[in-house]
DNA sequence: CAAGACTCCTGACGGC
DNA sequence: TGCCGTCAGGAGTCTT
């Protein structure tokens, strides 16, 4: 699923593609690609318009216009974008010519995808924290950041108000790497396992930029039309029953919040449950 | 505020 | 072989 490192590697690729070039016209397939715009309002508002930038915010890709206006868009599940190669007309949802001749292609299999055409990237963009690549978000932040809230890491990394970025695969792959049961209470991590976390996810994000993201389905290829190569390096993601790397224990699937979540019952120790007594004893004092 | 359920969508996969 | 039920999953929305 194209997380940040997926969102970022095709930014990457796409960017030298892109910027500088103008859209001659674009052709929009489907009613519910859009927010806050109908496909004729949209493709009248895009066309002509020259791509100054092509960056990424989050699991966001922008596309900075000439005229101020961004052009924002998410992937989901199944969405790809990329300049030419083969078009699947079965799943072509939006389709922007260039005046080089090329086009740029945004195609979705599960339509989950949207696109979005807004004066400025606030305005398109809900609520998100900040970067985690970036110099803001460190072990201290971390720390404060999981001390002022009571959530499970596991659905607190995945919430995109909180950290930007993260899904599924690389949430689980942090929390092994940083030796973290997704279970855990946020405001119950001690400080200095907060700073292992962030060293993690820096890690993990990285390696999988490096990688060109994971593609362990049909499903995500970059811009250039290969697969990424993380998923080579998965820890813990789609591997239950398999040997742990570490330690060799038999790596877990549990669910949480709807989302399947993998981990090494020994690396990542269970958190220690408050007994009933315990709990009864805490709240009388 | 936290957390769970539900929704969207369709290809892949397991079971029989 | 083929049919059918189930699953995966980001994020918004609604409920508890």
């Amino acid at each position: 699923m194209p997380e940040l490192p997926e969102v970022e590697t095709i930014v990457r690729q796409l960017r030298p593609q892109l910027r500088g070039r103008t859209v001659t016209a674009a052709r929009v397939h489907g009613a519910d690609l859009l927010l806050r715009s109908t496909p004729k309002a949209f493709c009248a508002a895009v066309a002509g318009r020259r791509i100054e930038e092509l960056r990424r915010r989050g699991k966001y890709f922008v596309l900075d216009l000439d005229d101020g206006r961004v052009l924002v868009g998410h992937l989901r599940m199944t969405g790809r974008l990329y300049v030419d190669g083969a078009p699947d007309p079965r799943y072509t949802r939006a389709c922007f010519d260039l005046d080089d001749g090329r086009r740029l292609l945004f195609t979705d299999v599960r339509k989950f995808g949207r696109l979005q055409l807004a004066a400025r990237l606030d305005d398109a963009l809900p609520p998100m924290g900040p970067e985690p690549l970036s110099d803001e978000v460190d072990g201290a932040w971390m720390a404060t950041a999981l001390a002022s809230r009571r959530r499970l890491l596991k659905p607190l990394l995945l919430d995109q108000s909180f950290l930007a970025g993260l899904g599924n695969i690389y949430v689980d792959e942090s929390l092994h790497r940083a030796r973290l049961h997704p279970l855990r209470s946020s405001h119950r991590v001690p400080r200095e396992r907060a700073f292992a976390l962030t060293a993690a996810i820096r890690e993990v994000l990285g390696a999988a930029i490096a990688a060109e993201g994971s593609s362990f389905d049909a499903f995500y290829r970059t811009p250039e039309g290969r697969p990424g190569g993380f998923q080579d390096e998965f820890a813990v993601y789609g591997r239950e029953g398999e040997p742990c790397r570490q330690c060799g224990a038999a790596i877990r699937r549990i669910v949480v919040g709807q989302r399947g979540t993998h981990f090494c019952p020994r690396c990542q120790p269970a958190p220690r449950r408050r007994s009933s007594r315990t709990r009864r004893a805490g709240e009388s004092l």
